[in-house]
DNA sequence: ATTATCTATAGATCTATAGATAATGC
DNA sequence: ATTATCTATAGATCTATAGATAATGC
């Protein structure tokens, strides 16, 4: 009679055990957190989807902030290394040349391939990024785990865009951030909006042109150095259509 | 000893009182909103903000959830007014001949006009939206007050682009709101990546450049319609990016 | 002996409502 | 007479902790 021989389960080391709880528990909360942002989640509702009672949260994170921070940490070095990864590779073949196109790919494209090899948890970690961005908890975390990697893309950007200044690099690369954020948050907006032509779980269809439509946007900041030539409206009718 | 010679406030008529009082509450939870978000607010912060009791906000908004669509109310026909005026006034103006960038200059650039200029208000209301836009409640906000001036837009896009495939525009649209949306947070995150270059309330900055960008993203996306040219990794490598 | 999990509970906070008070409106 | 505002309070929920129970580990 003894458990071992009636449980369905196999025997577990308790590190075992503990490893299998602590993944149920950041997969249960990074779901909920993609979907309910930050303060839209209780440990309450993590506990009961998890099926662990509330005390078992507090044992394994101590508090709610401790927890958001793990479902951060847990992904965040792969994604960052992978695409540093991926930089420095583009950067070695690129033979000192590199191209706009070229290191936005390795950079978005890169990701996008783990959001769409990498199964549910990691499109949902995805989303979850999207979803705290915003919040100032979220993009302490973003800076935090991110910055390197970012800044190494805009280093690979200068080169690609001699002329530009770091103005309009940063500029651009903030455009870039957002619309990518956007699209890792899967909201179903763009679902409603085309009448279904386009899903926002299509990531492939993302791969096909954030890199290319970016590289484009970031030309073209760049082209015109003293902003002579772009159409600009006079001061008057700014003001005439400011109300 | 009449009230009205001691107090310093002029005499208010009572619907000139209610209107003041909802002003401000509006004001607050407008504010704090777009800071925390929509569940990282309690109307008990809102009233503890505007100085009266909790149960003035039941009086007047009878819960949380319509304090939230009052404050979306309160400025989205403005907005979505303003930009569909704008882009009639561009249809016209253009003799049948639109063109990306005049198409996105007077969807993006009339609203950043507002944020300009409009004052503080309207600076927390664009934060507001960016803040809840990736939340189910702000998604359909967003949906039921600029779906109408969006598909305007589009439509507008698609005689400038006619070439392009409906999917390609709205993805590009997509991108596009998401880069926008991302601006108006102001989350900060460019004035500590740029150290202090670029500032997240410059919005005259984002004006120069955020339309400019995003039409030669949308063009280019659609230069290509077989997508015959468009340099393509072979699925090897992409497999081996993969992981 | 150690650790994973649960029970019980305190204290804080939040939403919402009923009813009192103090103004303005005729 | 009506309405703007406040007081008091019920009930729900949430966080956090102390301590009990039931496993695994030597």
């Amino acid at each position: 009679m003894a458990k071992r021989l009636t449980s369905k389960h196999k025997t577990r080391t308790k590190a075992e055990q503990r490893a299998e709880t602590l993944e149920r528990m950041l997969d249960a909360a990074e779901y909920l957190f993609s979907k309910h942002g930050l303060n839209g989640v209780t440990l309450r509702d993590v506990a009961l989807k998890v099926g662990v009672h509330t005390s078992l949260m507090h044992y394994y994170f101590v508090d709610k902030r401790r927890l958001f921070e793990a479902v951060f940490t847990r992904r965040a070095g792969t994604t960052s290394s992978r695409r540093l990864d991926a930089l420095d590779h583009y950067e070695r073949e690129c033979g000192g040349a590199p191209t706009v196109e070229g290191a936005l790919r390795a950079f978005l494209d890169t990701d996008l391939d783990l959001y769409i090899n990498g199964g549910e948890g990691w499109r949902n970690f995805a989303a979850f990024a999207a979803q705290v961005s915003n919040s100032p908890e979220g993009a302490a975390m973003m800076d935090l785990h991110f910055n390197p990697v970012v800044l190494k893309l805009i280093g690979i950007l200068k080169k690609a865009l001699p002329g530009c200044s770091d103005a309009d690099i940063f500029w651009g690369y903030d455009f870039v951030s957002g619309a990518f954020l956007h699209v890792l948050g899967r909201t179903g907006r763009i679902d409603h909006l085309s009448g279904g032509i386009c899903q926002s779980e299509d990531f492939a269809a993302v791969k096909d042109r954030l890199a290319r439509f970016m590289a484009a946007g970031l030309t073209a900041l760049c082209v015109q150095p003293g902003r002579a030539a772009k159409p600009r409206k006079s001061a008057a009718v700014r003001k005439k259509n400011a109300r």
